[in-house]
DNA sequence: ACCTCAAACAGAATATAATTCTATGGAACT
DNA sequence: AGTTCCATAGAATTATATTCTGTTTGAGGT
């Protein structure tokens, strides 16, 4: 695909806060007709610029307000050690997030869970069980002062 | 509301993940037929459960491919002070997410930029005009391993 | 055990939006 | 100026969302 134009990042950065508007209010919002529209919006899902469309639950209603930002350091730093670590972490579900970083420590996680008391249970229970883990520190998260949910849209 | 049930929650489950499907498909999925299943998704947006639909972006693509968390320490703890870092955190679009945490600093950001050439930029221009951040320390993403967007639905 | 009521359901009917198609207009190029 | 290409508007069509109706199921009460 060429560049994206003027238009397409106003569609991107719209759809990215909000997915739910029809063809018709997308073309009154980029003063454009229906089916331009349609047509650059197929296009970015086809070239990959759009992944997917999801629904952003509400966690607190859900049962799953307490959210914590892990720090986890490898015993050792073999590919095959990194490897089980990550193939170990992608099987619990209350890892939402995993980043490799630089710094102290080897890997940064989002968990989420239930309170204090489940934490504590993820900590013993699941993490516990991954071998690979040297050493953790957990930053609680008291408040989601803001989330866009991904990538926001550069306007240049 | 009442409860939810184990389709509701299959229903949460199978959005979160992609928000794509028709009524007809998701009534296949939970066997059922099209109209409660509209009618329990309409019950969940309507009750909150659902908060919005968005589209997820591919960040490379759009030249966004540059993480970094950044930890953040203030230079006073006065209501006021934080009040400001808050306003000042919201106004600034390179900031994805930022969390009010426990430990050693008070926030962590996430943050996404092109490249480390603008995340320096950021940090002089963006962050360096923040009178009340008193210091900041950077852990870059090397790579991205697990990103589920969001709350998980508890299957209990 | 029977009755009543309310809720959830399947399937049909309708409304609305998505998607496709066709023809037009303008910009770039020759 | 003529030609080609591409994006567009607007109409036509198709698919889906949404509403409606009648039926079934299950809980609570007698």
């Amino acid at each position: 695909m060429e560049l994206l134009d003027e238009t397409d990042l106003k569609l991107l950065k719209i759809l990215h806060e909000n997915s739910s508007y029809t063809t018709k209010e997308l073309a009154q919002m980029v003063n454009l007709s229906p089916s331009p529209v349609f047509e650059r919006v197929k296009k970015l899902e086809k070239n990959g610029y759009i992944k997917k469309y999801i629904a952003i639950l509400d966690a607190e209603k859900l049962n799953q307000g307490f959210a914590v930002f892990t720090n986890i350091k490898l015993k050792q730093h073999d590919r095959s050690i990194g490897h089980k670590f990550v193939e170990d972490i992608m099987n619990i579900e209350e890892v939402i997030e995993c980043y490799n970083i630089s710094g102290d420590y080897d890997f940064l996680l989002k968990v989420i869970v239930r309170d204090m008391k489940h934490y504590q249970d993820f900590v013993f229970n699941k993490l516990g069980s991954v071998k690979s883990i040297g050493s953790t520190h957990s930053m609680f998260v008291m408040s989601e002062i803001k989330n866009s949910y991904g990538a926001g849209v550069p306007l240049n």
